[in-house]
DNA sequence: TTATATTTAAAACATCTGTTTAATAAAAAG
DNA sequence: CTTTTTATTAAACAGATGTTTTAAATATAA
């Protein structure tokens, strides 16, 4: 066990109580008391609150992005036919690798996520289209390819309606397994998540 | 113009704008200014502001869940066959009907119920789910009845996923519809944003 | 009418919010 | 070592929050 620095054990305990109870739903004091460092030193380190909530975006949109951009360019260079299924197939591996970077990373970012883009009037969904645009022409160009017979308004809804599946299933991804064991005896980890939702995503972009 | 009494213009306040800026970001000081009522009037009819994001909720759920429990009585008295579209269909009539009742019901609706299941620590969900079970139920029986070849934890998950598409993109159907007015020059109203999703999650529910 | 209950109103309440200050401690540089 | 920068701490700040109180106004009932 390393000693950590106060910025990481801020960030670490930010994450976790955003990801729970929403960015408005958390204070600085509930933050700090949990990290165990004094109240101040957000301010001291991240300089505002706002700031601290992109802070913890980052530390994920860091490690999530470059690995996003690889499997879609090795997933272009083998050629400019392929399904939507593949497309979708390029995402499993970067959300997986979340998992071994930090404990149950994948939830983690997939709730961060999606609270950005509900909460906070914007300004984090701002901060994501700006800093990580690339990535997200991109993928939406990978979107394109595979369904040629969509329009690009078309393709911007679906994909929006495929992020509110995935979040809304990872934030309430703890009652749904829970449920799942009790009445279907059913084991289900985050890996038979998402490899659940990948049809069910797929077939709803693709539909006709 | 009839003139309305205090608890109504608190609803009225309440409910806008707690579906546009959602409940924690929501005070009662903004909600009785904008109702050109007395602050100490929300606790003096309601009792608390818990209390009053349930009371805004529950005079939609009023008339939405009668409306639906006929629909789909009225589907399972035809006969025991029915298409998956057909259950769907049931849903949408009651939703639209919303509008008729207020203003822009049926989107306040959706984002009421949406911010309800993602904000909130569940308290909403559990108002919900313990009054009025017995609709849910029934629309799950209708499912299960409309798709004999799926199991039943088949469809557990992907009605989940299904309330995942929706839920999600009515919260954020404001910050939605201002980019496709903005990017697609597309003028996007709540019937267009459900005539939309259909498409998708019925695709996504009939996935192999 | 008078008497009673209900509703409104302004103010104060205690608590919580993010942020800043000023003093101290620790670390790094000279 | 001394000096200088960096980091931590406790305290206070100004403002916002939900809620309660007390009194006045309004409506209802006898």
């Amino acid at each position: 066990m390393q000693k950590l620095d106060t910025k990481t054990k801020i960030l670490n305990a930010a994450e976790q109580l955003f990801a729970e109870r929403g960015f408005a739903d958390t204070s600085l004091r509930l933050i700090t008391s949990q990290a165990e460092v004094n109240l101040a030193s957000v301010n001291y380190h991240f300089g505002s609150k706002k700031e601290l909530i992109q802070a913890v975006l980052a530390r994920y949109l860091e490690v999530f992005v470059p690995s996003l951009e690889q499997t879609i360019s090795s997933l272009n260079s083998q050629g400019d036919r392929y399904t939507q299924h593949q497309v979708f197939s390029c995402l499993i591996e970067p959300l997986l690798a979340l998992n071994t970077f930090r404990h149950r990373g994948t939830t983690m970012f997939l709730q961060l996520l999606g609270r950005g883009y509900i909460e906070s009037q914007g300004h984090l969904r701002w901060f994501i289209t700006t800093h990580y645009g690339d990535i997200m022409v991109a993928f939406n160009d990978a979107v394109r390819q595979a369904n040629p017979h969509l329009s690009k308004a078309e393709i911007f809804w679906r994909l929006h309606f495929t992020l509110g599946t995935v979040v809304f299933t990872m934030a309430s991804s703890n009652a749904l397994t829970d449920i799942a064991k009790s009445d279907f005896n059913q084991d289900v980890d985050i890996e038979d998540l998402i490899r659940r939702l990948i049809p069910f995503i797929s077939a709803g972009v693709s539909a006709p």
